[in-house]
DNA sequence: CAACCAAAGCTAATGACATTAGCTTCTTAG
DNA sequence: CTAAGAAGCTAATGTCATTAGCTTTGGTTG
């Protein structure tokens, strides 16, 4: 048997989001992960120091991927096209991995290994906001409202608690517009 | 020892959701609801089929709760005032109880031992929307978006996941305006 | 009133996990 | 070439959920 399997904590995470991605979030267990790296569950701890630590480093890995997800994105563009094509683009990581987002970490600056990341991504939706003229605390307002309605359509969306799937692009549509309206 | 202590289904619900209010959703487990009914966890087995049916009588009872409330709050009132004051109820009932949000099914309409409870829900949304005139189509999209605005908000606000909590009164207000004046 | 039965509890046992302790074996710096 | 640290492993413990099978109790029926 090939003792050494040559595991780091990147690959211990890469693991997980995998086990996440295929059996959906309740299913990222480290017995799991183990079996899937091929190595036995204790042997774990020699790359990540719990469980709990686990699921922290894969929230930060998600929170980066959708920060450089947004960042690409949206370079380029500015004013109303930008942040509609901001919320789209929230919406669509969503859709393309819903148990991803549901490891998403809730309250990123409460955690302080999360912390920098999470403002990462809040800076994303302040510089966009920034380039349509809002600033000061009237931006952290908005961005509040904007964080509202992405999150909630999306955590909605992709726990399918929208009754019908038809027709939630317009509807996604009509929360955009409703937002850039009223800005 | 008092054997015989006069369970009940309901019994171990309410525990349940004390257990809920005291540690958080993490902490509902058939021990701890064992420990705080003064039996042992086997014997919950003759009131409740497993942890994962408690969890959906729980969740219908929380689902319940709401409804009643806001009911009461809208009765009497209609148009614009009707919807802020529901969206403003939905509010206070996560600032109220913030681990039993956590703890409400995301995707009522799809378990079918919840659908009716997550329609009486909805309903209350629907019925405030037609009050306003809106009707067919359209109000499947406008109470989406009501949704998607209430909930985002709400959990984002319960987990703790806006970073000073200064304000959020008039954050959320905004977002009430917003709606209303897109209607 | 007595016997009975179903409901409500209990203990024992199993199986999944996380986590800790302590041992073994590569790998590699020196 | 060698010694130490890193990466694995097995064994053991503790917490849970869940199942099986036994006991007690309380009301019902003759």
């Amino acid at each position: 048997m090939s003792r050494r399997v040559g595991l780091s904590t990147a690959a211990v995470v890469d693991a997980a989001i995998e086990v996440i991605d295929e059996s959906g979030l309740e299913a990222l267990t480290l017995a799991a992960v183990a079996s899937r790296t091929g190595v036995a569950a204790p042997s774990l701890y020699k790359h990540v120091g719990s469980l709990g630590e686990l699921r922290t480093l894969v929230g930060l890995r998600l929170l980066s991927e959708m920060t450089e997800r947004f960042t690409a994105v949206v370079m380029g563009r500015s004013g109303a096209e930008a942040i509609a094509i901001l919320m789209r683009e929230y919406r669509a990581y969503v859709i393309e991995h819903p148990a991803r987002y549901a490891a998403m970490p809730a309250d990123p600056l409460r955690d302080a290994a999360l912390a920098a990341a999470g403002t990462k991504l809040l800076n994303v939706f302040l510089a966009v906001l920034r380039g349509h003229g809002i600033e000061g605390p009237d931006a952290i307002h908005t961005t509040r409202c904007a964080r509202a309605i992405t999150h909630g359509f999306a955590s909605i969306e992709a726990s399918g608690g929208f009754g019908l799937p038809e027709d939630l692009d317009e509807t996604y549509e009509r929360l955009i517009q409703m937002f850039i309206a009223s800005l």
